[in-house]
DNA sequence: AACGTTCTTGACCGCTCGGTCAAGTTTTGC
DNA sequence: GCAAAACTTGACCGAGCGGTCAAGAACGTT
């Protein structure tokens, strides 16, 4: 699976056969249908299994911290080292959201995601250390933060993931105004 | 070709075959390969007009505006009416971005709208109306906020493209600590 | 040893795809 | 009025696809 996940992000989902993938894992083409009922089937689990894997990682990351902006820093640094550990679920997902039939199976994945940000972000608003606004809208600014500077600057500039995270870090707390770094994971 | 992208968009490139559409478009296929040398050049020039077309927009946008604040505010705001209007081309460009022989092309565009952030961003900082930081990072950054919030908002919920352009300007200028908006278009 | 189950093979099938082309129609320039 | 150029048609082609399956290997149970 993992072998097919990096051909897929490679080649393209479509370009990439079935047949390319059981060449190179050297089995029969038999064996891929004994495993998975069809190529679509693979596909999905690769992203089920990325999202499962990134949402742990964030879970993680979090534990322990107890102000909601330490969360959602903590949450951003994961995330960005977690894309940078696993390149091809990034051009998998992005792929995923440009053919209508397996957009319900990614936003399953980042519905729960959003809704996890959005209950710390709600939690900053509510004691006063973020500004006030539509939880959601800030939630999902924060991901379009983070996972473009991801992509652009850790996997095809590659560049640091931990330089990386602080510039998403700073923005997001910020702004292009900018306010002094003032919380750190360590508050 | 607006019908093709439109097609694309829908259906996904690989599974959209030109026999559909032509079909769609009541034509022979003769006369497709009359105008394109193939359907990945078709693709190709889709792409391209649209890039330039969304960089005619932000110019005439910012024409007359003097602040570098003043002009990144109105590209953010011209960039996401301009996506509302141009639906397709999201869902085009993020699957261009996810098979290798596109990106090249890909890169060319989006090169250039970098650049010409960047150098409102730098002046912005010159002037000292912006934080201190390095200017392409956060001009990818505003990107990052922008088209997710674009795609996410005004493309999948249905919002209204002000509404979310609102939020975008306030998140780029304040982050989540959050700056009263002071700068505005009219400046 | 003998049997059923699990797992593996790769030739094969039906189908659809991107692309071609001989043939025909319309438009243009003179 | 006519020939050359510009355009249009759709049947057709070879290639490659996702998926099937008869055949058998490996393995556990008795």
């Amino acid at each position: 699976m993992e072998y097919a996940a990096r051909r897929f992000a490679e080649g393209g989902y479509h370009p990439t056969s079935v047949a390319d993938i059981v060449d190179g894992l050297q089995v029969g083409k038999g064996v891929f249908y004994w495993y998975f009922s069809s190529k679509e089937e693979l596909l999905l689990e690769i992203l089920r299994d990325g999202q499962l894997d990134l949402r742990r990682a964030q879970r993680d990351a979090i534990a322990g911290l107890d102000t909601p902006l330490a969360r959602i820093e903590a949450g951003i640094r994961r995330s960005i080292e977690w894309l940078a550990n696993n390149r091809q679920y990034v051009t998998l997902i992005q792929f995923a959201a440009t053919e209508e039939r397996f957009i319900p199976h990614l936003r399953r994945g980042s519905d729960v995601a959003v809704a996890d940000l959005v209950k710390h972000v709600k939690d900053g608003i509510a004691d006063g250390s973020l500004a006030d606004g539509d939880p959601v809208v800030i939630s999902h600014a924060i991901l379009g933060v983070t996972n473009h500077l991801a992509r652009t600057f850790v996997l095809q500039g590659g560049e640091d993931a931990r330089t990386v995270a602080d510039a998403a870090v700073d923005f997001c707390l910020g702004g292009l105004r900018g306010a002094p770094a003032a919380a750190s994971v360590t508050a």
